[in-house]
DNA sequence: ACCCAGGGCCACT
DNA sequence: AGTGGCCATGGG
């Protein structure tokens, strides 16, 4: 079906935007997603326009909030401030990046993954680990596409028998996912969630703040990791990462001070396009 | 071979 | 509260 909207979207930005790690351009414009268990393609048509290979009601019930339809992007741009060259010029270059609505367990496992490693090993590390312990999905471009593995899946990761280097990845034909020295703070987070399984439906219904304390309880999450689960998994628009990218902004563009209060309650949003728009231009 | 990556933990002050 | 060494792995 096809979708209009009245807000900018840039499904190729948002696929370089460094929030998810299952998109792929499989031809020009167009994008093979993986989200909650289910395989779809997305094709860029205007700037405010694109198709999606589903039915109405699916489109109603997952993929509009998956791309937070909802929310005036184009209008938060129009915020910034005027007399900021760069973070002018960064909303320009990033509009039409969203912040998509992603599973928590995944947004959560995955930035644990992600930290100490670039944007390509993270793919390649989450594309092994779904190989490893997810569901077969189906053929895709002459892929075998699975889906991120849910709790059940992830347990595999410590098991009993194998003590960790699992028979699932055997299974797989993997070793350890490149998990490294992160394989530990991935079981440990999956058996907290599994003893407690109201766990990520409690977090989801705290504030900011309590969210962001909780968050750092897990093995494995310190600021920027909480921070980017925060924002990429819970939505919560106002957390504002500092990896080494937007330390670099901070530093080579603000002169070490950057007061990301000032785009209060959508710091996320403007750290989305400092962080894409750096990265596009070194 | 080399450097670094959307960092966090732990042991020091 | 702030700092520095260390951590396992792979992409460029």
């Amino acid at each position: 079906m096809r979708v209009k909207l009245e807000d900018t979207i840039d499904l190729k930005k948002i696929a370089d935007s460094g929030q998810c790690f299952r998109w792929k351009e499989v031809a020009d414009s167009r994008f093979r997603v993986c989200a909650f268990g289910r395989v779809r393609y997305l094709t860029q048509e205007g700037e405010k326009s694109f198709t999606i290979d589903c039915d109405q009601e699916e489109y109603q019930t997952i993929w509009k909030d998956y791309l937070d339809i909802d929310t005036d992007y184009d209008g938060i741009i129009a915020s910034i401030d005027r007399a900021d060259d760069f973070l002018t010029r960064a909303g320009q270059a990033g509009r039409g990046i969203r912040i998509l609505r992603q599973d928590p367990l995944e947004t959560l496992i995955t930035f644990i993954i992600s930290q100490r490693k670039n944007i390509p090993a993270i793919k390649s590390c989450v594309e092994k680990l779904c190989h490893a312990c997810g569901s077969f999905l189906g053929n895709y471009d002459g892929e075998e596409i699975y889906s991120f593995p849910d709790l059940m899946g992830l347990s595999a990761l410590s098991c009993q028998k194998c003590g960790g280097d699992c028979c699932t990845y055997k299974r797989a034909g993997l070793d350890s996912c490149s998990l490294g020295y992160r394989m530990p703070y991935i079981q440990d987070t999956v058996s907290r969630l599994i003893m407690n399984p109201s766990l990520i439906e409690y977090l989801d219904q705290l504030d900011d703040k309590a969210l962001y304390e909780e968050l750092l309880g897990f093995k494995g999450v310190g600021k920027k990791v909480a921070n980017c689960t925060a924002l990429f998994g819970f939505h919560r628009l106002d957390f504002f990462p500092i990896d080494v990218w937007i330390k670099r902004v901070i530093d080579q563009e603000y002169g070490g001070r950057f007061d990301h209060t000032l785009y209060s309650p959508f710091a996320g949003v403007i750290q989305q396009y400092m962080f894409y728009y750096y990265r596009q231009t070194h």
